[in-house]
DNA sequence: TAAAATTTTAAAGGGTTTTTTAAAAAAGTG
DNA sequence: CACTTTTTTAAAAAACCCTTTAAAATTTTA
């Protein structure tokens, strides 16, 4: 999984080394090095995270966060000289998720950076009603389990993402566009084909005849859609 | 699940700032901005938390503490000034559950404030239920033992506490970020496989066969769970 | 009705996730 | 401090799911 970082500090050579260090391990690290830049680049491209230096030229870091939190709820970690009134940094104002206090163990940062990646992942997972109903169907979103007149369907984890998604709300049309963005994530770039494969294992695992859906149906030219009541 | 709690401390935009951002998180907050008001609240309604400056106007926030500790025994988190004697309030005298010296950062707080809830909740569970019996299953959560089938299983502090979190929903699933944040703590840095390290050491313990688990089952691109009924 | 567009179906390879194993690191104990 | 136990890390092997591809079927358009 490519996981593209933003690195925003006006000292080269440590944006040079971050970037190295981090490149090893795995990241894709794009770089910035004032305020106006770091901005331009958040308007133009998508990160998973952005490690931002409080300190910048021109714009400084605060602002940045500001500008960037305007838009996105992508994770921050500030760079902060010892001092700086942290509450403040990570407080509703600015809205960044950690800090570190320069000078930085690297070993830290990356700890930190795993974690905040880790945490970032897992809050989609949204936490609405526990168990969705309809007709026959039964929806259990904790057990992530199917029950289809009593019998348990087991379906995978794409299976069951897209039939959740679809029964939520019943009689809406989505898109393969939609449901690839909703399902596979915005950075996704495969075939929207790969979700007629999905809605056809889907039906063949939910339906009772594969080929005559009742609950998932095709909304020709648009995409699919759960039957409404 | 809805967690009270009450913010005691007189400085306004301190106090406004922590509101905000721990209901964000979906707490339930309430304030107070001296020690009498804080008596006051606190003997008129439940908090799951309270988090308490040590120096407040007029009735300081040991005081609050003790008057708080003759009638609950509520989790609180003190807010100190460097240097204060942290023994002293942490004590039998005062019993505040944690503190924090400030300026703290709002991570950590909350961190700690997990962290206690969790505690809390736990010890409550224990006193409800202090055997879980599932089958051929006894886990025996004061003694932290486990009995499969008469014979009984020797299990590590991390191997228990997975345990009792799986079997303690049934069927629920749990991910492994969710996993590490539960057992592992908010702020564990560590990988995600070490999940699934312990749990098939625990699988070795107390399943029949291991590569045929009845008890802790895989949901395959989501995490695991312990199986209901 | 034929052609064009779209969806359904089927199958296989590729890739990801989990399991297993082993060894290193950390924590606990006397 | 040395020994034991527990926890974490790492990497290979196995299990499983997803994506792609392409042909068949269906629906729409001309």
């Amino acid at each position: 999984m490519d996981t593209k970082i933003l690195i925003v500090d006006d000292e080269t050579l440590l944006v040079k080394g971050l970037k190295y260090s981090l490149e090893q391990d795995g990241y894709n690290i794009d770089t910035a090095y004032n305020g106006n830049e770091a901005i331009e680049k958040t308007n133009n491209q998508k990160y998973n995270l952005i490690i931002l230096d409080l300190m910048l030229p021109g714009i400084d870091g605060l602002e940045v966060c500001q500008k960037v939190r305007e838009k996105s709820q992508v994770p921050i970690i500030m760079l902060t000289a010892k001092g700086e009134d942290i509450n403040k940094i990570l407080g509703l104002e600015y809205g960044a998720d950690d800090y570190l206090t320069k000078p930085f163990n690297i070993l830290e940062l990356k700890a930190r950076i795993k974690a905040i990646l880790r945490r970032a992942n897992t809050q989609s997972t949204k936490i609405g009603e526990q168990v969705i109903q309809i007709d026959n169907f039964k929806i259990n979103t904790l057990g992530r389990k199917v029950t289809v007149d009593t019998k348990e369907v087991n379906l995978t984890a794409k299976e069951f993402d897209l039939l959740l998604l679809l029964a939520s709300n019943p009689g809406k049309v989505y898109t393969r566009e939609q449901l690839l963005e909703k399902i596979w994530g915005y950075e996704y770039f495969g075939d929207l084909r790969t979700v007629d494969v999905h809605i056809r294992r889907l039906r063949e695992k939910i339906e009772k005849d594969s080929s005559q859906a009742e609950y998932i149906l095709t909304k020709w030219g648009v995409g699919y859609y759960f039957r409404k009541k």
